[in-house]
Formats: structure tokens, sequence, C-alpha cells
DNA sequence: AATCGTTATATTTTCATCGATATAGCCAAT
DNA sequence: ATTGGCTATATCGATGAAAATATAACGATT
């Protein structure tokens, strides 16, 4: 894959409190109003997004994702309104970093191989 | 450790082009003029940062270090004109970052617990 | 009340990554 | 020639992370 991508993370202490990853799962959570059927849509598994979330309501003073229990339509997920602010600041970042980069981002492309190495570390 | 860190990284497929790591030891190789007197200065087994400046100099159509064998002022590496062109683009991309994410940055952290969760995922 | 699809969590197992260790070759200085 | 400090690389084991599996509780729908 030639795909370039730069990725950036939010770290408190050890602990990534936003990411790529844990955005994405965000917005899948806001657009599906369930955990799991964020993480079936994601191809992740249930146990590993309901772990993502635990980690982002714990970083953050309140939580980014109101779940209830309960199925068939009692159940769920829906994000909360500072879930939907952080979010929308990640995204923004994002913007903003590819904008503000894009002329060094292009410089150090132009010096990249476009056979990527096999065995990386 | 309230320590608030944003990274980012360059990825060619799997492979991290460049990133935190891989910058500071490029900077330290230039500074001290050695890949083990870099990775001693920074803490980092001699075998880690060799197959971080490989990966690197895969990655880039030319190296990024160049090293000769031999000890005893006969070895050593430096960083090529490239390497320094491509460490000068990632810190600018740091800097530029920096400054363009200020705000969303710290409207983030303003809703960030003091207090690291200990298990996170 | 039976069911389905959730959230929530513990336990076990598998797997990948990393570190430690070892070894070889090289070159200038002594 | 011997040594010291470096590059370069292979191998093995431990450690830790991720996946798989299992289970429980819950609540609207039927």
């Amino acid at each position: 894959m030639i795909a370039l991508k730069t990725t950036f993370r939010i770290l408190i202490g050890p602990a990534i409190a936003i990411g790529p990853g844990k955005a994405d799962l965000l917005e899948g959570i806001g657009r599906t109003g369930s955990i799991s059927a964020a993480a079936r849509a994601m191809n992740m598994s249930y146990r590993r997004a309901w772990l993502l979330v635990d980690t982002m309501n714990r970083c953050f003073k309140q939580p980014l994702v109101a779940a209830q229990t309960g199925g068939k339509g009692g159940g769920g997920a829906q994000i909360t309104d500072l879930g939907r602010e952080i979010l929308h600041h990640y995204r923004e970042m994002e913007r903003k970093t590819l904008s503000a980069t894009g002329e060094d981002m292009a410089a150090i492309r132009s010096h990249l191989t476009d056979t990527p190495p096999e065995n990386p570390h």
C-alpha cells in the first residue's frame, strides 16, 4: 500500500484519550446508536470496542458515550454532547494539521520509496 | 503523569517512515556521530536503534543515515543531507501542527481528567 | 414468559513484539 | 598484532497485548 497517512493521538499519561481508532469508533456509535453495531461495521470485536469506549469515558471528566443495557430496542449507546464536541475538535485538528503541513508533507513524500519495506520495525 | 502530548507519524503501508522516536534518534545520530552513542544517550538498545535506522533508510529513496563499519575513530554514522532535510520538515510539521491546533487542543484538554485511568486500553 | 440483541466483564489462550544475548567483521589507533 | 569501539545480524526467550471464549444481566418487543 502506497497510502500515506499521518495520525495523531492525544495522550494523558499512558492512556490514549483519543486517536484515529477511537475517533472512528465514536463516529460509528453516533451513526449506529450502538457500540456493538459500530464495532461490527468497522470489523472490530465488541470487546475491543467496549474497552476503547471505557478508556475514553475514563479519560474525560464526563463520558463521551452513554450506554443503556438491554437489547431489541431497549439498549444501545449514544454519543453525548461532550462526545460530539470532542469528536468535532479532533476532526478539526486533523483538517487543520493537513492544511498546515501540506508543503512539508509533500516534500517528505517526494523522497519516499513507492515500494514499502517488507519487514518494518 | 498529567503531561499531554500529541504525536504523529508518517506511515508508508505498515511501516513508520518517521515518527517521534525515529526523529529523536536521527537528531541524536547527527549530534553524536554514531548510532550506538545516540542509542546510549537516549537509553535505547543498539539493536533497536539499528532497526529503526534500517527501516528509515529503506522507507526513503536514499538513506537518511550513512554508516561506516569499524570503531575507535574509524567507524560511525552521519546523518545525510536528505536526513537533515527530512528531520527539518518533520520538526516544522510538529511546530506548525502545534500552532494550528492550539485552540482545539486547549478545548479538549479542558475536558480531560487530571487523574489518568490506571488500566487503559 | 420467552426471545433477541444489547451492555458489561472475567478468564483463558494465542500471538506478536521486544529485549537480551551472542557472534562476526571491520577499521583506526596504539 | 592487539585492542577497543563500532556496524551488522541471527536466535531465543520473556513479556505483554490482543483475540477468543464464556457468562451474566438487562429490557423492550413479541
